[in-house]
DNA sequence: CTGGATCCACACAGATACTG
DNA sequence: CAGTATCTGTGTGGATCCAG
């Protein structure tokens, strides 16, 4: 937002400013989750018109938020990063992704799930504790992990072969993210398979606050 | 946003489908304060085209985030006023008030604060302790109010007669909302006046992470 | 192939005037 | 007080094209 000020003497309204045109947050979104190409960027948002990403990243560059890279040869390749500083934004990111997924119903026809909106979704409903566990969590091609340690969580895109919990999730998805269906419920509906125990998936039900009753067997 | 989708099954886009066009969050801002009139939304954000006004709240009315209310006679005034589903993007609106603030440097020529701002601003930056205490906060014609008590923050616009500690602020205030600048030196500095002590002024800073060393006298 | 730039059509925002 | 009407301009969407 070049000349667009909204006159008010605001955090939000600066805020706003800064990264309130569309596209712009998911944009962060994704890099929150890794660095990445115009390429990549442009996968995880198909619908983005490539000269919006164009204006967006050359925005976003502008305020400090996103730094461009050149790699080294021989890859050559353009990396978009987030400062430190547009890596505060994680916070709101997270508290837009918790408000969000409570409308998040059916899968709409066009709509897509990524990786990266999977592991927003882990990050934003974490609860802290002291359990210490891997996951890894499958949603058709998409596929990431969870390693928990107590209050620190680490997820990213990917599989987690020794993961201590393997969960296949069908669509839809929704019930599942905002607490509308227990784990053992989702178990025994099919909307989620395992190959752990109904008590480990009860653990990560709780651990992501996904099911109001996280139920032991 | 009627038709104007992301295509992405994501809570964070699902949010910003429902509250991410321009001026939304800004109103939904000064909703979550108090309830409000057309008119008073207009005094409080005086550059909103009356339009965009308008189709702003029948859009958050139709998201289920606003309800517009007719007072019962001799009044008959229309309120509007946040939905439980809406008051929870105060976290929404707080985590952006906080990254936002940082990036507020001198009140530029047309700009405005008004007391929805800085109740939001103390909001966000509130911490809680076990510190029992009443302020009032002046800032030009906008006066606000702040009861702290332990957990719990209550902020509001109006003055507080009684006050532990009176405050009055001057531009340039982001130095002190952004932690720039540490109560004493900001007192020495003539930036905020005060009918208490240093002290009393130090326990206010750091109740509300105002200045980077809340130094006592 | 990556990393964009260019062009056009249009919906939405901005500004202002007007009304029940 | 609480909006609607109208006009204008810019930002967005969508498609295509281009250079390294």
């Amino acid at each position: 937002m070049t000349t667009k000020t909204y006159g008010q003497y605001c955090g939000v309204a600066r805020a706003l400013e800064l990264v309130g045109e569309r596209w712009a947050l998911l944009i962060i979104r994704d890099l929150l989750v890794a660095p990445k190409r115009y390429t990549d960027l442009r996968a995880g948002l198909p619908k983005i018109p490539t000269n919006v990403l164009a204006t967006r990243l050359k925005e976003l560059e502008q305020a400090g938020i996103v730094t461009r890279r050149v790699q080294p040869r021989p890859s050559g390749a353009i990396v978009y990063e987030l400062t430190p500083y547009g890596a505060d934004l994680d916070q709101v990111v997270l508290a837009l992704g918790r408000w969000g997924a409570r409308s998040l119903g059916e899968l709409r026809p066009g709509e897509i799930a990524t990786a990266e909106t999977l592991v927003m979704a882990l990050r934003s409903t974490f609860e802290p504790g002291d359990v210490k566990a891997t996951y890894e969590l499958r949603f058709g091609e998409v596929v990431v992990h969870a390693i928990v340690d107590g209050e620190s969580l680490e997820s990213a895109p990917g599989p987690l072969p020794a993961a201590d919990l393997a969960i296949e999730a069908y669509a839809p998805l929704s019930p599942l993210l905002n607490g509308e269906l227990d784990a053992k419920a989702a178990l025994e509906a099919g909307i989620v398979s395992t190959n752990g125990s109904v008590a480990a998936l009860a653990r990560f039900a709780k651990l992501f606050r996904i099911g109001p009753t996280p139920a032991a067997d």
